[in-house]
DNA sequence: CGTCAATTTGAGTCCGATCAACCGTCGTGG
DNA sequence: CCACGACGGTTGATCGGACTCAAATTGACG
């Protein structure tokens, strides 16, 4: 149930059994399915407990009041969020489903129990909390920075290096189940823009999409077209040097 | 020492003496004086332990190769740096002062048990970075989203707010010792840019600034007219009903 | 086959970038 | 005491990337 996740811890470091076996209950307790376009929980709502995503995409976004929306992260299968949360008396932003969505609510108790009994899960929640900052920054600099064209190349070098750390790549190819008008929401620009850019992207052979399947045939050429250093994903099995205490 | 921490985190909670006692212990221990824009940490090095602002302003950045660079986040007096970090092999951002810094190293030892001791206290801990976290969702929306007028109006007015949650306000003013360039690497505009912004800013009254002292003489008015929306900080003194255990 | 959403294209506009110069302040050193 | 240079702020002119508005086309689906 828990396979997403899992296999992304594992780019930090190697889980015992038990450890994969604990997270798996843990992800079973509660289960919601959400629709497509739904949302999750609203601005101003009291904040939920530990939600991880088990299949689908879904975002953290913020409306203005002039109906201007801005996508501030992507939560793609194996994501947590809202580690410490509940102590805040309001989100301060939305998070609705892109696609259906399968989430598991953890309750605290069985979060505080998992991270307890079990010191390398707890440090590789640690890591992985630690990575969704790092990539809040990074788009910060994505949006701050850069090109259209970089921003857009940018964007797709992360999701698919995010993918992969899941296992959800096949060869050099990807779901990106995203509508032109959200990845102009997310990269700070308009529609129209997106498009263009996305057909230069096309036409210079570095992307190929094929309806929401998106190919990167030259991953390293375009990592450099765009600057992307995918240091800030930590995704080298940072945790190597742990292995040794386990079989 | 820890004053604005300490100032900061009854934002949230009120400490008991001996909370209050005990982080100011603790950032005593090692204390490291940093010159005006010096860098504290560079990307690629080793993660620093918790390191937390005493005095100064410092901030999060990262450059791009071509020599743009990007303001991820300031840190002001009070602010914590990087609590889990260490896990990481490798920052992947670097941290400068703007202006001279004094700071505290606080090792993980006397970190776990400041938490461990005293329960209160961790949680204003986690409030603390998960407003953090809260705010550079904010840099992202208000990147992305925002005119120049609005994103400069924006950031003025939670640097106010913040600075007032340590007692670094007068009234209606502030200091912020910024140069016009910095402000541009911030909300990601030229620096041609950011000093016409802040001049129609000044022309309609909303701000006013002599040196590096700013002020806000109609802080209500200027909300309105950029869209700022305090609810992110968190500062609505979250904890109060916290405050029955306590004298 | 009709409908609605998503994508694409075109034309015109504007916000913000770039380039380049100039001014004021301050610290340094002759 | 003054010359000098550095730095931050200011101004003007021009350019260009991205936006807006509007319409056409494609595609998915009931």
């Amino acid at each position: 149930m828990a396979d997403f996740l899992i296999r992304k811890l594992e780019n930090f470091s190697r889980l015992s059994t038990e450890d994969r076996h604990a997270l798996d209950q843990a992800s079973r307790q509660r289960m919601r399915q959400i629709r497509p376009r739904d949302d999750i929980v609203r601005e101003g709502d009291l904040p939920p407990g530990v939600t991880l995503i088990l299949d689908g995409w879904a975002c953290r976004y913020k409306t203005l009041e002039d109906g201007r929306r801005q996508i501030i992260a992507y939560l793609l299968p194996g994501d947590l969020c809202d580690h410490g949360v509940p102590i805040l008396r309001e989100m301060d932003h939305s998070i609705g489903s892109l696609t259906a969505v399968t989430l598991a609510e953890i309750p605290p108790e069985t979060v505080r129990q998992l991270t307890a009994d079990h010191a390398r899960l707890a440090q590789a929640l640690t890591w992985e909390s630690l990575v969704a900052a790092a990539i809040q920054r990074e788009w910060t600099v994505n949006i701050g920075q850069r090109t259209a064209f970089e921003r857009l190349g940018h964007l797709f070098c992360e999701l698919y290096l995010r993918l992969q750390a899941v296992g959800l790549t096949r060869g050099t190819t990807c779901e990106v189940p995203l509508t032109q008008a959200e990845i102009a929401d997310t990269i700070g620009l308009s529609v129209v823009h997106v498009n263009r850019t996305l057909q230069e992207l096309r036409s210079i052979g570095l992307i190929a999409l094929r309806g929401r399947e998106l190919t990167l045939p030259r991953l390293e050429a375009l990592q450099r077209a765009v600057q992307f250093n995918p240091n800030y994903l930590h995704l080298d099995h940072e945790g190597r040097h742990l292995d040794a205490n386990e079989t």
